[in-house]
DNA sequence: TAAATTTGCAACCAATTGGTTTCTTAAAAA
DNA sequence: TTTTTAAGAAACCAATTGGTTGCAAATTTA
C-alpha cells in the first residue's frame, strides 16, 4: 500500500484532522466528536496519516494521542516549490522537467 | 463527483501532467509518450484534472492541447498557508481553529 | 473484583479509482 | 476519395477507498 503525503491530503476529513492536532495532540475520540463519522473511520483515517508519517501516536494510560510531524508537512511545499520554479521560468525548459521528473522517480 | 484540486494532485501521474504542461501546453498523446500508461489512461487523469478546472482544453484542429490553469493551483498555497499560520500561533488556538473549519464547511 | 471506557483490529460493503479494450467521430494526408 | 491519425466515449475489470458493525484487549473507575 503505497502512501505518501499527497493521498494522505486528498481527503478532506483527513486534512481538517492535520488542521486540529496541528494546534494540539488529540485522541480518536475527541477527533471524532468533530465529524459526522464514527470513531473508527476516524481511526482508519489516523492510520493512514500515521502510515505515511505526517502523525505519530503517543500512549498515555488508556488514551492515545497523535500528534502532527511537521517534518512530512514540508514535502507538500517541496513540490510546490519545485512546480513555482518551473511555472515561473516555463520557455524552453522541458528538457529540465524531464530530467527532473526522472531523478524523482528512482 | 466531487473533485478538488487536493484529489487531483493526489496521483502521482497527474502530478507529473502537471509539470509537464506548466512548462508548454501538450495533446494527450504527447502526454502519454512519458508515462507507461495508454494515451486513455492519459485522458482520464486529463478529464480529472479539467473537472476541477486545472486544466484547459484547445482545440487546434484534430490535435487537443491541454493547458495549465494557475489560478486553482494556488488553492494548494492557500490551504498550506492557513496551515502554516495555526501552526506558527499554536497555542490556545483552538477555538479559532473550529471556528475556520465551520466557515469553510458551507 | 466488576463495570465502564478507550482503542485497535477484522470482516464486510458499496462506491470510486486507475486501468484496459473497443468503437466512433473528425481532421489531415495520400 | 480513401486511409491514416488524434482523441473522446462507453463498457468493463480488479483494486482501493471510506465507511460500517462487532469484538477483544487494556486501563480506569466504582
Amino acid at each position: 500500500m503505497r502512501r505518501d503525503v499527497f493521498q494522505a491530503i486528498a481527503d478532506p476529513t483527513r486534512r481538517a484532522i492535520i488542521m486540529l492536532i496541528a494546534v494540539q495532540a488529540m485522541t480518536p475520540n475527541a477527533l471524532a466528536s468533530h465529524f459526522d463519522t464514527t470513531r473508527q473511520a476516524v481511526s482508519k483515517h489516523l492510520k493512514i496519516l500515521a502510515e505515511c508519517e505526517l502523525i505519530r501516536a503517543e500512549s498515555q494510560g488508556r488514551e492515545i494521542y497523535y500528534r502532527l510531524e511537521i517534518d512530512k508537512m514540508q514535502e507538500i511545499d517541496k513540490w510546490l516549490a519545485e512546480f513555482k520554479k518551473i511555472w515561473e521560468s516555463r520557455f524552453n525548459q522541458l528538457d529540465d522537467v524531464l530530467a527532473l521528473m526522472k531523478s524523482n522517480k528512482k
